[in-house]
DNA sequence: GTTGAACAGTTGTTGAACAACTGATAGCGT
DNA sequence: ACGCTATCAGTTGTTCAACAACTGTTCAAC
């Protein structure tokens, strides 16, 4: 009964493999995946590679083209507006239910406080954007929602792959200081009980992010329309 | 330019035709899904089929075992309380937003009462059961968000599949004159625009719902502990 | 009765092959 | 010059047959 550590499986590793790549930004958005050459790339075969093309699909990076094969998904000022929807919606439940569970909530969210001060203090703009991220992904775990969750997660990915590309167009995480007093103000209105409240310090927190990336995805869009 | 009109794909067919098989019970829940027998029932290959249950699995409909290949998703307590949890969110955020948008959420729900009336007058239980799902659809399509609506999309099926084991068990919609009436209630209330009151009649329903579901489940989780 | 070794059934993965579709190119007629 | 269409190369969609890897079981030996 000794289970060897279970060697995970091809798709699983080459899953990984590609969703790193495509986070690395070495296929930009929008671009063609081609079954052939990635399969090569990944040492699998074009059968295997399909399978991995649909499991990034179902995590949103990867969209499919009926006949026209994957291509790394591009996101535009609508997906951008749905997807901050969708946090106003998982985050303020959480805030709601948070209320009611008030010493999990904040030990979830004091942990991923010390987390982006951590990464703050280091100076290192990849864990600075995973640490904001994180406090979002800790506060959405209050729910206790698998399918939440889940949701939540395939959302944070598409924002990486959006801040892969933002990130440079934005001054606010070369200043790490106010991000993160702004998220310590927001874990102290969370835990401090007062719903309305803090549902207003969150969406005010959201919008800012929300026009910010939209603002850098109209000026991509724009790009790509006028150089051909 | 005259496209043809596309006939589907052999996975998009062949998927189609095992939702149905499914969702019409011919596959117990936690029931496997042999890969070669059910291959050439649906008549594609292997490969093909595999990428199906890919697809199916990422509905929810199907749960992938490593090693033990797929099985039909068989729905525990927990997994109902789950979905409740995410109908309440996502349901209690339309009818905000509904408040916003008086005229279009109207529009919605009254095409969804009538259908609802429908079916009643029909006594047709499946579209009864359809039509109680497609009114709370509707109020979700008020948010007007493809990941939510996808969401709530995952959702239906998983209730879809509980329903067609639970709804013999369960008297309810053998009396459909109260079912319409408390949507129609519900459906006022929504359009009333007192979003506290609505958000309150809302949760009630579904935790009527909820509990019953909880019921019968719990019954057959019992049912199954004790016959090996 | 426990251990362990062979076994049958299943999934995981491969490689080659062909069909079907797409976009571009080149040629034709006007 | 313009539009049509025939062809073509590249890509995806799908199949098939085979083998490797894993699982649960059966059966024999101790």
């Amino acid at each position: 009964m000794i289970s060897a550590p279970h060697a995970e499986s091809n798709v699983g590793r080459g899953a990984s493999a590609l969703r790193r790549r495509i986070l690395a930004g070495e296929v930009r958005p929008g671009g063609p995946l081609r079954e052939v050459a990635l399969a090569a790339e990944l040492g699998v075969s074009r059968n295997t590679l399909r399978e991995i093309l649909l499991m990034l699909a179902a995590e949103g990076l990867v969209q499919h083209v009926p006949h026209h094969g994957a291509r790394v998904v591009q996101l535009g000022v609508r997906d951008a507006r749905d997807i901050y929807l969708v946090r106003q919606v998982i985050e303020s439940a959480a805030i709601e239910r948070a209320a009611s569970r008030p010493l999990q909530a904040a030990e979830y969210l004091s942990a991923a406080i010390e987390r982006l001060e951590d990464a703050a203090g280091a100076h290192d703009l990849d864990r600075l954007v995973e640490a904001d991220l994180g406090f979002h992904r800790s506060l959405a775990a209050v729910l206790e929602s698998d399918r939440l969750t889940a949701l939540f997660h395939t959302i944070e990915t598409q924002l990486r792959l959006a801040f892969s590309i933002v990130a440079f167009a934005d001054r606010e995480y070369e200043q790490p200081a106010p991000l993160v007093d702004e998220h310590r103000r927001l874990q102290k209105v969370i835990t401090g009980g007062d719903v309305d409240r803090a549902k207003e310090a969150l969406l005010d927190h959201l919008a800012k992010y929300e026009t910010r990336l939209i603002a850098v995805l109209r000026e991509q869009e724009r790009g790509v329309h006028e150089a051909p």
